[in-house]
DNA sequence: CCTGAGCCCTGGGGGC
DNA sequence: TGCCCCCAGGGCTCAG
């Protein structure tokens, strides 16, 4: 990757979902997931290195570095030739709801045709990407939908409703910067963002609906966590 | 097809 | 203090 990487020129930024990628000299790609845990830091050179730094990357116009650092490593990045517009190994990834291209009504009639439950279909990356288990627990927050319910069994303005609470949880964190825990989730100068404060489920068992005052539930689910309220979130209606 | 389980890792926090 | 268990903005593969 260092010697097909050396001499190239970035000549612009893309993003699929939670996928991210350099364009090099217009033709190739340099894709990056950061899992759990990765960093994409804009650094001076002399920073001191990071205890889970994992490539750093230098440029000839000076300035700063591109530092990759991933304590819990499920991140990674890939050289992909030819994948300026869109890599390959990320081909079966769906459009996020903030892409021009993002066809809503395709969607929601393909989440329909699921008959499992709608939380599932929402973390479904090639489906609609971008949702994690926080947002999608937010989204089914404020659309009033219980994340168990079938797929198939919710009518398609309620659907598309859905994917709208999608999009505005998403589009308000990342007007804060996004959801911050601790020093693990920065932006490219370190900085956190402050949309913790404005969540209404995730993270908030036992806690008052903000609705209802009826205290949010947390239950396992895919080995992570649901966390939703027990009286605005109908599994029947 | 769909589903759940397991797994890839490190580190922080709580209970004993 | 040490130890153990649980938990964490994700996603892939595999068996059934």
């Amino acid at each position: 990757m260092a010697a097909r990487l050396d001499g190239a020129a970035v000549t612009g930024t893309a993003r699929r979902g939670k996928y991210l990628w350099l364009v090099l000299d217009g033709e190739d790609a340099l894709l990056a997931h950061l899992g759990m845990s990765g960093q994409m830091l804009i650094t001076s050179p002399d920073f001191p290195v990071a205890a889970h730094e994992r490539a750093r990357f230098t440029f000839t116009d000076g300035g700063h570095d591109l530092r990759f650092d991933d304590q819990r490593t499920f991140g990674h990045l890939m050289y992909d030739e030819g994948g300026a517009v869109l890599p390959s190994p990320i081909a079966h990834i769906g459009r996020d709801p903030f892409d021009p291209l993002f066809d809503q009504a395709a969607v929601v009639a393909r989440i329909k045709s699921r008959r499992t439950g709608i939380k599932r279909v929402l973390l479904d990356q090639t489906v609609v990407s971008g949702i994690g288990n926080i947002y999608a627990d937010e989204a089914l927050w404020a659309a009033k939908v219980h994340g168990e319910v079938a797929a198939s069994s919710l009518s398609k303005p309620r659907i598309s409703a859905l994917i709208d609470a999608a999009r505005d949880v998403m589009d308000a964190a990342l007007a804060q910067g996004g959801t911050s825990f601790d020093s693990l989730y920065v932006d490219v100068a370190g900085t956190s963002g402050y949309f913790a404060r404005s969540l209404n489920a995730y993270g908030l068992a036992g806690q008052p609906c903000k609705r209802c005052g009826t205290p949010i539930v947390r239950e396992k689910f895919m080995n992570r966590s649901s966390h939703f309220c027990p009286v605005c979130q109908r599994k029947r209606y």
